[in-house]
DNA sequence: GGTCCTATAAACACGG
DNA sequence: CCCGTGTTTATAGGAC
């Protein structure tokens, strides 16, 4: 989809690689660019298992399973995420392979995007109404849930006691084991919720089939899960294959659900006149991985040489799109044709990005679920949990130097599987302590940077970031704030599996744009010359416009632009039968920006840096006003940069470390007041 | 259509 | 002379 136009933007890779600049060591072609791996990883976590629990506590048994529940919703999530960037893989109706993956996956992953990034693309009281309303309701439902369920045990256990067995030990015994029995029974209508959860997105999955496995229990559900819950106005979510006689086409309708699920659910769906409920069948792409055993049902498409993540079953799985393709080849036309990069794909893809949010949360309460439940218990969670996560997903959002991301699947295309919990951090080589420091005045890209630094690592993509910035990245990413050329190309080709292997150009282009943009200075030391970042100037000149990647751009423009925003979003809403967010009091720009950190990235977002200076009109603002806001940013960076230069490194000409930026200054103001 | 910004390519200067 | 480093110029595409 938005590859095309990516494509038009990125001129491809360099393609003349004179050996001019010999990196000597460094190109290591370690990259080995986007290589196998895929969503395929996701697989096996869940092994069903649960049956076996004659041995195990209640507590036990209770964590077991929700462990279990737990790794079946990161499977759906994952599979959600997949399907996400899925997208932006295949389709290269271009050429640029090495281009169009990063657009496109920058876009669409969950990875790249993060929740920032997310949170932009949709207005603030969206999600917010989304997500209260979702968990408001899966709570509420959750809870009846379990309400029933205990009322239920309870009744037994009454029943039996009465029963009268004669022998207490054994009544302790049978209560014992009937508790056992309905907790595990609990345990897995929850587990089976789950799956239903999952398996909506799951077209394939039949119903009979899916549920087999879990009904290992004799008095399976006696009341099945949708009765018990089932409050009319209860997500589908839940519904899911809950009733067997249902059609599995039914629950799956619904699948838009989970993300608004409720929301649809609560107005109304009001499809549009196009496009049923889009968001449904395909959400989950194509081949679950399938958590549950192995069943063939979603088959392993991911595995298939031919297979797209957007086809399955002869169709296209685009959210809304059922369009029958017979073959991969049709279905990658159909869907360079009809899923090209327009607003509403976009639109649509930022719905898909919500979903997956949604579920993250989710499965963040979960997960917050669990642990409290193990406390009550005194139970200390004994496995590590694959996926323990700070429980609160919003944790996530407001990482401080954008260190914690959730779930990567999105990257899974190119980069190597990396420990989930494993935050971006760990493998920063640079040290994320040291970068926590600078993040303060650093631009987002760092914190885009620390969430995808694997990608970039690993995926030869280009980073969706200029030079300059990435050059400022470089250097504030030092304690001392200064670099060499050396250095900077080191840094380049550390970082980005892209620059490992495109080398030549890109130097050059380092090269240039030291040179060329005045925020970028020269100092000149003992060992030779270093190249610092002059933050007046570097901010001075972002306003205007941002490169890098036009995709990625486009979106967080878009997203930091409610109008636009609102446009094609609502035209997804449109199409997506959102009927709730489509609804004007939903998009409130106000509350947005008060809600939202606005961050942007580096790459199209001028403001951040300079938020107060945001206004948008620095030249404008009085030279004192102006030079104030900067200073205070910039002031640690300066601090830094004043004295590193000079007196750590020898500092043979104090002039040159100083006078760099009191000279800036000088030649600065008037240049601001010019403009 | 003009302007600004960025990327890319390439020529050239300089010093080790 | 080669190489790395810097500087500068030219060209092209995208965005506003």
């Amino acid at each position: 989809m938005m590859v095309e136009s990516a494509s038009e933007t990125i001129r491809s890779a360099p393609s003349g690689q004179n050996g001019v600049g010999s990196l000597s060591g460094q190109a290591d072609g370690s990259s080995g660019g986007a290589t196998g791996t895929t969503a395929s990883g996701t697989g096996r976590e869940v092994t069903t298992g649960a049956d076996s629990n004659g041995e195990m506590s209640p507590a036990e048994l209770l964590h077991f399973q929700q462990q279990q529940a737990l790794q079946v919703a990161r499977q759906f999530l994952l599979q959600q995420a997949s399907g996400l960037s899925s997208p932006g893989n295949n389709d290269s109706k271009q050429s640029a392979s090495a281009v169009q993956v990063p657009v496109s996956v920058a876009m669409m992953s969950p990875q790249m995007l993060t929740p920032q990034q997310m949170q932009q693309i949709l207005s603030p009281p969206q999600l917010q109404a989304l997500l209260q309303q979702q968990q408001a309701l899966m709570l509420q439902q959750l809870q009846e849930y379990y309400k029933k369920q205990q009322e239920q045990l309870h009744l037994q256990l009454l029943t039996q006691q009465q029963a009268g067995k004669p022998q207490p030990k054994e009544a302790l015994g049978n209560k014992q084991l009937a508790f056992q029995q309905q907790l595990l029974q609990m345990q897995q209508l929850q587990q089976q919720h789950l799956l239903n959860l999952q398996r909506q997105g799951l077209v394939s999955l039949q119903p009979n089939q899916a549920s087999g496995p879990l009904q290992t229990l004799p008095q399976a559900s006696p009341v099945s899960p949708t009765a018990a819950v089932c409050p009319t106005d209860l997500p589908q979510l839940w519904k899911g294959e809950g009733a067997p006689g249902q059609p599995a086409e039914d629950s799956v309708k619904q699948e838009g659900l989970d993300l608004t699920g409720t929301a649809a659910t609560a107005t109304s769906f009001a499809a549009p006149p196009k496009v049923s409920p889009p968001l449904s069948h395909h959400t989950l792409p194509n081949g679950q991985p399938t958590v549950l055993t192995s069943r063939r049902d979603s088959s392993s498409h991911e595995e298939t040489p031919g297979s797209h993540p957007l086809y399955g079953h002869g169709e296209c799985k685009w959210p809304g799109c059922e369009t029958l393709c017979e073959d991969l080849g049709q279905f990658i036309k159909h869907l360079n044709t009809e899923h090209a990069l327009d607003d509403r794909s976009t639109a649509q893809c930022r719905v898909q990005m919500q979903v997956v949010q949604q579920l993250e949360i989710q499965l963040a309460k979960e997960s917050e679920r669990l642990q409290a439940m193990m406390a009550h218990l005194h139970m200390r969670p004994s496995e590590p949990k694959p996926f323990s996560q700070p429980v609160t997903v919003s944790a996530a959002d407001s990482f401080p130097d954008g260190l914690v991301h959730p779930p990567t699947s999105a990257a899974a295309p190119v980069t190597p599987l990396r420990p989930p919990g494993l935050g971006s951090a760990s493998l920063h080589g640079g040290g994320p302590a040291r970068r926590r420091s600078s993040d303060k005045f650093c631009s987002p890209i760092s914190s885009e940077l620390a969430q995808n630094h694997e990608f970039y690592k690993n995926a030869d993509v280009r980073p969706p970031f200029t030079y300059a910035s990435l050059i400022r990245q470089a250097i504030l990413e030092t304690p001392d704030r200064q670099l060499t050329l050396n250095e900077i190309y080191n840094w380049f080709t550390r970082m980005f599996a892209y620059f490992r292997r495109n080398t030549a150009t890109w130097k050059n282009a380092v090269r240039h744009n030291l040179s060329l943009h005045k925020c970028f200075v020269r100092v000149e030391n003992v060992k030779g010359a270093v190249w610092t970042v002059d933050e007046r100037e570097y901010q001075k000149r972002r306003p205007p416009k941002m490169t890098g990647s036009p995709t990625l751009v486009k979106n967080m423009i878009s997203g930091l632009s409610y109008g636009a925003l609102n446009a094609s979003y609502q035209a997804a809403l449109a199409e997506s039968s959102f009927p709730l967010l489509n609804s004007p009091g939903m998009l409130n720009p106000g509350s947005a920006s008060s809600l939202l950190p606005l961050s942007h990235d580096d790459v199209g977002a001028p403001v951040e840096p300079l938020p107060s200076n945001g206004s948008s009109s620095p030249p404008r603002l009085s030279p004192p006003q102006y030079s104030h806001q900067v200073q205070v940013k910039e002031e640690p960076a300066e601090a830094e940069e004043d004295r590193q230069p000079g007196p750590p490194l020898g500092a043979p000409n104090p002039s040159a470390s100083g006078p760099p930026e009191d000279r800036d200054l000088e030649e600065e103001l008037p240049g601001e007041e010019l403009s």
